[in-house]
DNA sequence: GTAGATAAGTTATCAACGGTAAGTTACCAC
DNA sequence: GTGGTAACTTACCGTTGATAACTTATCTAC
């Protein structure tokens, strides 16, 4: 007689509580997600767990693609938070460069499947390829433009250390490309092979922000 | 009453010539993914393209996913070739380091669609999720083992570097795997988000190539 | 020269997908 | 109560990758 379904709630919402469903839609959404990847996650999975009619899920979002841009909106939060904390804090530009980039690569080991569907997410849909890298002239109040913040705050910090006094090799704004680039390339393998036989972590990741750095940064 | 499909022949193979329609189909497949991708290339479409009928391509590939694990390798016989004419040719081996890096690069951003599925290649069906990134131990002749293939033939150039009087920072397996993780970043980057304003392409190459080898080689 | 054998292809169909239209039910304000 | 509407459901659409079952052309053997 009751639903089987595993739902953590049960009956319909009442009026003015629409959110809470959506939330818990979201919620289910990133499971499985996660779990199954973004083509294998159907409507109707997603509805299933949640304990309602697929239909019902257009109610909360427009398509299968909103509630993705949604969820890389919520993932963005969490390292852009972690970034502007070293922002803030103490020490030389240089030094917040380190910080900054050990946090973004340590950012996405430890949230690697996230990190996959943000920054790797390949096989989503031409559509969603842009997210977290939108142009600066798209809506900034649109869903999925925390990959262009985290970014933006890179290019900020090399201007700030070229303000500093520091030569750079590069211009602040292709230093922040090819800064991010390489880091991205390390997380990236480790996460999308992770039984490879790479060197050991901490070495990998201590070694490439040392060859970036002196890369970009002029002797002097 | 002829046919209006675009098919380059008509009427059905003779016997033991279907060999011939192997190949209408892989080529029709390769056009159609590199005009509108892998997920919006439809069995249909490719047989529309070729002139027969969908299901006559299941006589030629297990699936979709055969037909793009054929196209990968045929391509990736290309960028192992061109390496193996560096590798053969002259020139100091730190100069033919810098040869494979611009080739690398160069042949991923010629060629996005089959770097993407071997290289980055993540949430296309789980069968394929490991492509490009074989285990050493894995069967060699299995389809879609080119990256592992081009992988092995850097480490083998940044152990002849060393042997060739080269000191380099870290050990030639680490080096290999930092070359590769930094191109790679430069390469998934310009592939999976093209419309963003990077800086220009030649500077970013030319800049990355040697930031890693100023990072890996030993100053003199 | 015709009788299998079989390569090369077709038509018909499947279940599953994302998404929509239109109807239903529970709730709240008055 | 009763009207308005938020919160749903059922029924359905076209398209997808893929399969089953049937047909047809061609080659070989006698």
């Amino acid at each position: 007689m009751t639903a089987l379904s595993t739902a953590a709630t049960s009956g319909r919402k009442k009026r003015g509580e629409g959110h809470t469903r959506r939330d818990e839609i979201l919620q289910a959404a990133k499971d499985l997600f996660l779990e199954q990847g973004y083509d294998a996650t159907t409507i109707r999975k997603i509805a299933d767990r949640v304990g309602v009619s697929a239909p019902a899920l257009y109610l909360y979002f427009q398509d299968k693609e909103a509630m993705m841009l949604a969820l890389c909106d919520q993932t963005f939060a969490l390292l852009i938070d972690s970034i502007d904390q070293i922002e803030k804090g103490p020490g030389m530009p240089v030094e917040r460069l380190n910080r900054f980039g050990d946090a973004y690569v340590r950012f996405g080991l430890s949230h690697p499947d996230e990190y996959r569907l943000i920054f790797i997410g390949n096989n989503i849909p031409e559509s969603l390829r842009r997210v977290g890298h939108r142009m600066p002239t798209d809506d900034p109040d649109r869903p999925g433009v925390g990959g262009a913040i985290v970014f933006s705050r890179l290019v900020a910090l090399l201007a700030q250390i070229e303000a500093s006094g520091v030569r750079l090799n590069y211009p602040p704004d292709t230093c922040a490309e090819l800064c991010w680039m390489s880091m991205h390339g390390l997380v990236a393998a480790l996460i999308m092979k992770p039984e490879f036989p790479w060197s050991d972590r901490e070495t990998l990741i201590g070694a490439m922000l040392q060859i970036v750095e002196t890369g970009i940064l002029r002797k002097a």
